[in-house]
DNA sequence: GCATCTCGGCTAATGCCATTAGCTTTACGG
DNA sequence: CCGTAAAGCTAATGGCATTAGCCGAGATGC
């Protein structure tokens, strides 16, 4: 019986494959039996190199948290304003499109009383940074500031997460109608860096 | 052996007390062992009443979108205008806080394929119209509207599912930020009723 | 009042999953 | 070479959903 080579890594990484394959509740639904399948492997020889389902989850949303980050970066980097706004609208909108499990693992922010979520938490810090730097050209006043990303990703996340789980219904074509969410938000953060 | 008196409707309203008890991944969590357990009753016996645990979920849901809808229309009735907006986004937030799996339970719209979903999407449909009915003093053009409510809902569950997940980290005042959201959709929507 | 038939509860059994315990073999360091 | 720690394995436990089949309660028909 020769080695397979596992290691945590690789396991994250043969995780992160199952969910990208799924849906949008892939993340949810992702199982060791899974896991150790891909690898040709027996489900409980993971446990030496995981502590739990638990513990590799958090392994993948810790990644998924990570490539989220660098995805708004790459949107945003050597843009200001209005235009800093829209690119990270359509990088958060195309990164859930394109990866959806990995979106929603990202959003699972980690409970600040759990030790380990440390890292989550952490590298969530991160991707508040890109965002309030994207911000940075509207002035606002800290406590705005705060307000503004805020709003700006409530409306998103709620857009993106309806679109993913099909509840929109109608016919109407999304585009247009994160178009105007887009527009909608670029002024309303003009108008609350005026106050 | 006495009987114990179960019910399809009885079973529901149990599962509604356990997710009530629960927090926001309640309805997620249900299980036919806990609602069998809270009957003093076998697991087993159930399906002499559901058909399966995706069963009794579907008839949670169906409960749920129609106790939302109730809310939302409560909120609502005799407001127009700007009024109306507020009072639906406070009536939506409300609604999440006070029942928090119920609110989640209420937005997985079903399967428009799955013929078992049908009472679930037809209970959505009376949800839209509430809306709908808010926004009427708007003027939309019929296209506009479709696109006015996404861009309404998508703003309000995304607020709602960030702050019942923990997902707003800093100790900025949640209400305020709230506000700032609801101010810019009623603006918003203003704007989108020119073109 | 009695025979009957249905239906609502039960137990037993299967299968999937996570997890733990303990065995065995591999591969590497000495 | 050899010892040992780590890497896989099998076996076992316990929770869950689900199915099959038993059995008594209670309504129904005579």
């Amino acid at each position: 019986m020769p080695r397979a080579g596992l290691s945590r890594k690789a396991l994250t990484e043969t995780a992160l494959a199952i969910i990208d394959e799924g849906g949008p509740r892939a993340f949810d639904n992702l199982t060791l039996a899974a896991v150790a399948a891909k690898h040709g492997v027996s489900t409980p020889s993971l446990y030496k190199h995981v502590g739990s389902l638990a513990d590799l989850r958090r392994d993948v949303a810790l990644e998924s948290v990570r490539a989220f980050t660098r995805a708004l970066s790459r949107a945003t980097v050597g843009r200001a304003g209005a235009d800093a706004v829209v690119s990270l609208a359509e990088g958060m909108r195309a990164f859930a499109e394109g990866t959806p499990a990995r979106y929603l693992a990202a959003q699972h922010a980690g409970d600040p009383d759990e030790p380990a979520d440390a890292a989550i938490i952490e590298a969530s810090a991160e991707t508040f940074e890109v965002t309030t730097s994207a911000l940075r050209g509207y002035d606002f006043t800290p406590d705005r500031a705060i307000d503004a990303i805020r709003v700006f990703r409530s409306a998103i996340h709620g857009f993106v997460l309806l679109e993913l789980e099909g509840g929109f219904g109608l016919p109407r074509d999304l585009d247009i109608s994160f178009d105007a969410l887009v527009i909608m938000l670029v002024r309303g953060l003009e108008e609350l860096a005026r106050d």
